[in-house]
DNA sequence: TTACTTGCAAATGCTTTGCGAGCCG
DNA sequence: CGGCTCGCAAAGCATTTGCAAGTAA
């Protein structure tokens, strides 16, 4: 997993107090979510009272500009953020209890590279979701 | 191309001169793109001064509720329309004028369903967009 | 007739920003 | 020290909604 902190560091931000305790924040959320704005502020905000909602906001826009978190917007309007990881990935979302699954496909990776191609483009981002309900094994 | 005013009303949408214009509009633009819904209430409020961008946000709603329109969130923010088509295609947004392509992948959309299913999932909505640059062609 | 629609303006929810004060390097 | 960063409150932007008046069926 990927330290945030670390990696800003690395990156040559400027490191204040807040930043470091959303970047904390950010990568132990990200271990088992895809925690919005919201999350990270009153997880950021429990352990220095002085953080607003302000401060968030700006930072994990400048965390993301340098590459070391990543945005998501899924279908339920606000943007979600996670730390970057190795590899690329793409989600799968629980459209009745909103778990969010990460999965990869090099497959579908290699054809959209083709479609784009195709087109006449260079594939230079994508967004690739899929929303499901869960199959209920009654037997 | 579909007929939204006809489709609209072969689902029993109550129309009103309101609804009427909107739907045509929609038809209109959708041909060549994929408007918003300020495109939308500027295109039809030239037809009739009466039409507030309200009317036109609860129509584009409830054409979507209908299943007669499609709505899309690309990555500039706001929401685009489109008339439904026969056959479900994804988009390849060119990042740099903003111009929008269709097309449609077989291969993908059976990964998707498969990733899916070995997730534990049951597809039942997904979105697929590719963000790229014209390859500029020198020789 | 009567429930559904509309325009208007106010309200919403998320996000950004101007400002003066404070802090990192 | 000097520029970058912060908290706060106000502003922004797309979208939604309460209400009284208007309209389709």
């Amino acid at each position: 997993m990927i330290d945030v902190k670390k990696l800003c560091k690395e990156k040559g931000l400027r490191m204040t107090e807040q930043r470091n305790i959303i970047a904390d924040v950010i990568t132990e959320m990200s271990t088992d979510g895809h925690p919005d704005v919201n999350e990270i502020f009153l997880f950021a905000n429990k352990k220095d009272k002085n953080i607003s909602i302000a401060t968030v906001y700006r930072t994990v826009k400048l965390f993301e500009e340098y590459g070391v978190i990543e945005k998501h917007e899924f279908k339920d309007g606000r943007s979600r953020y996670e730390a970057i990881e190795e590899h690329h990935h793409d989600h799968l979302i629980d459209i009745e209890s909103g778990e969010i699954h990460e999965f990869t496909n090099d497959e579908i990776e290699n054809i959209q590279r083709t479609v784009a191609k195709t087109l006449g483009y260079e594939l230079v981002d994508h967004r690739l979701e899929l929303y499901g309900i869960k199959i209920k094994k009654n037997n």
